[in-house]
DNA sequence: TGGAATTTTAAACACTGTTCAATTATATTT
DNA sequence: AAATATAATTGAACAGTGTTTAAAATTCCA
């Protein structure tokens, strides 16, 4: 009999109308102004609903961040194109500049909110696992820039690291309101100027 | 008569004692943590009162923001004594990192937390001067770079951003626990590693 | 149709930032 | 010294928060 399954299925269907709701929601007014009871009246649901689905607000929106993981998996799935590893690593850090100045608050949510990281902790999980995967492609890709000779005298690890610190670092910034005191000229496109300084950077390494 | 002085500083003291209090509760607990009203009970006075020293909870972590500016304008002091600007530029990262390792919450309220920069903008005040006059020490600094010859084909204003992102991006990777992710023998030291990788990405431009 | 299982709710708890009328304390003037 | 004016401080209220839980409503199955 379907009948359990159809259960099932409903089941799912309101979890993701949970998500749904609150992926809305945290759009247009972000995360603390997202409150549970928000989502409730959302999806025309009583608050005390949402616990049977989700632990916590915590895992609501580590959820909401693996979608933003997999927008960002989607975006960079383009590079398997690229077979030169340093224009490969340049198109990457394009696409991670460009996800993250379009979708501000995926990206907050993703790398700087505390909420899907503290989850993890109450889960003893131990494991990020969307950014150990983000981060061990652009791994792979500049241990094959080393192959071919480049960045000699780097260590991988602190390497990969740095380069991702760098593109984190503008758009944290940017997000986190800090670039208003640049040259007002500047401002708008800081970020897609800074990055091609750092091309040029990695270019004569 | 001094008693109009004597009035005057007494506010002053208790002006002092809700950020000192405020500061205190912030390094323990964080800053969602601490409530008006736990700041008010370690003074030991009620809720309101605070109302009568500081428009709202913004204004006063923007206090503690500027303390925390004061801070590190302190530790960038001794820079003055570095003629050479290269070396100079070397040793204001070095510092930057330090402060921001050892002083998490501090640099989380400075450069990551949206409260002061709201407040700032509730004032239509409009210019961060803290941020302004820090990042112009760097902005100065990279310039006599470039005046001896350095960091040729680059532009002031992204490349100073870009030096900046860099360090601000490992400092709150960091502090946002994003770094689980490395390889467990990296994770200590992966910021001083990173900046190692830094500095030898600069000598070489 | 009746009882068991499940889903959903409403109310409660202990908080949060903020406002404001009322109270207390201090200072000034008569 | 007493009365008045001024300033400092309070406590309660408002509207919200995340979360828990006993009770109610609904659905399922024999």
């Amino acid at each position: 009999m379907g009948l359990v399954e159809r259960k099932i299925r409903e089941k799912e269907e309101l979890k993701d109308s949970i998500l749904k709701a609150a992926k809305k929601l945290f759009l247009e007014r972000g995360f603390e102004k997202t409150s549970i009871r928000n989502i409730a009246d959302e999806i025309e649901y009583s608050p005390g609903i949402i616990y049977h689905y989700f632990k916590d607000k915590n895992e609501i929106f580590h959820a909401l961040h693996t979608e933003g993981f997999q927008e960002l998996r989607k975006r960079m799935s383009i590079l398997s194109a690229i077979v030169d590893p340093m224009s490969r690593l340049r198109a990457m850090g394009k696409i991670y500049l460009e996800f993250g100045l379009t979708n501000e608050d995926m990206y907050d949510l993703m790398f700087i909110i505390e909420a899907p990281i503290d989850h993890l902790e109450t889960r003893d999980d131990l494991c990020w696992s969307e950014g150990d995967s983000s981060f061990n492609q652009l791994r792979i890709t500049v241990k094959e820039c080393m192959q071919k000779g480049h960045f000699q005298g780097h260590r991988l690890e602190p390497l990969s690291f740095m380069i991702w610190a760098t593109v984190h670092g503008m758009v944290s910034l940017k997000i986190r309101k800090r670039v208003n005191i640049l040259e007002v000229s500047e401002v708008e496109n800081i970020v897609e100027n800074s990055y091609q300084s750092f091309l040029m950077v990695l270019d004569k390494l």
